[in-house]
DNA sequence: TTGTAATAGTTGAATTTGTAACTAACAAGC
DNA sequence: GCTTGTTAGTTACAAATTCAACTATTACAA
């Protein structure tokens, strides 16, 4: 029953995250074979090396990521010396989270490797098309959850 | 220690994913609900339908999937009567993989369910943005991948 | 025909994730 | 002071995913 109205290679759910599967392949292997990171981690560490001072919930608010994923993200960048934790004076909920000089340095090789990798992605699109990409995924990702049918 | 060169937000792995996970939610939603399906196994309704009989291996070429990955979708396809398998009789270690009439009509509801969330989603976007969104995609999801560094 | 390799698909154990419930600390109203 | 509600972050348990090893079958070459 194969029907000529409807293309799953098409269907931009199902296109997006087979682009972004391949597109994270490579880079993936990098912060684990090199770090042992997981990519919950790799965000993290790379919100605290471009934001500098942040707590669990500001970086679980700007990556859209739950809170749970950042605790446990955290908790294992400790462990590993990459991150340190600092309780707050006032309210003593909140832990501010900084690169260690292991955290930072770790970042800045793997920003590098990322600044080339996507480059390297970059290669095979046009200019035109680098350009509308991003606006559109930057548009989509913005997209209000609903609920449907 | 900021840093003004490198921009996660336009990072494209880390865009990729986030758009492709906001534009999954919804739909993700409703075949979670309404047939308690999971994502592979929605993506191996949805090749069967497209694409009529095929086996395992061939749902795992075409989606770039993990055969047990597929495997497992599988089982809990048949196990629920979307799906029924025949084993080939030239090759025995080949199964063919076939909708069901419950899986037929599961898969043509979910389909116009698709067809009219994937409207939904463009609609935040230009004709123009469309069209090369998509291209740049595919390029991205054939992109090598490459060991880096 | 036998030995070796390849392919289709499954299984088990360890890792990771999701969900909900939890503790601890603050806040605001009474 | 007390209750009630909210927020920061953790934990427990179930569910899903990964990875490697496994069975069964076919292919093919010596």
């Amino acid at each position: 029953m194969p029907n000529a109205e409807f293309d799953l290679e098409k269907f931009l759910p199902y296109l997006l995250n087979q682009a972004a599967e391949v597109s994270s392949l490579s880079f993936q292997q990098v912060y684990k074979d090199r770090y042992g990171m997981l990519r919950t981690e790799w965000r993290v560490l790379f919100h605290l090396g471009l934001y500098g001072q942040m707590t669990a919930s500001d970086i679980s608010a700007r990556a859209k990521t739950h809170k749970t994923k950042i605790s446990r993200a955290v908790q294992r960048l400790v462990t590993r010396r990459f991150v340190s934790r600092e309780r707050d004076h006032g309210d003593r909920r909140v832990e501010h989270l900084t690169l260690t000089a292991a955290g930072q340095a770790a970042y800045i090789e793997l920003r590098g490797i990322a600044e080339e990798y996507e480059a390297s992605l970059l290669a095979s699109l046009t200019e035109e098309e680098t350009v509308v990409l991003r606006r559109a995924l930057n548009k989509l990702a913005e997209v209000e959850t609903v609920r449907f049918t």
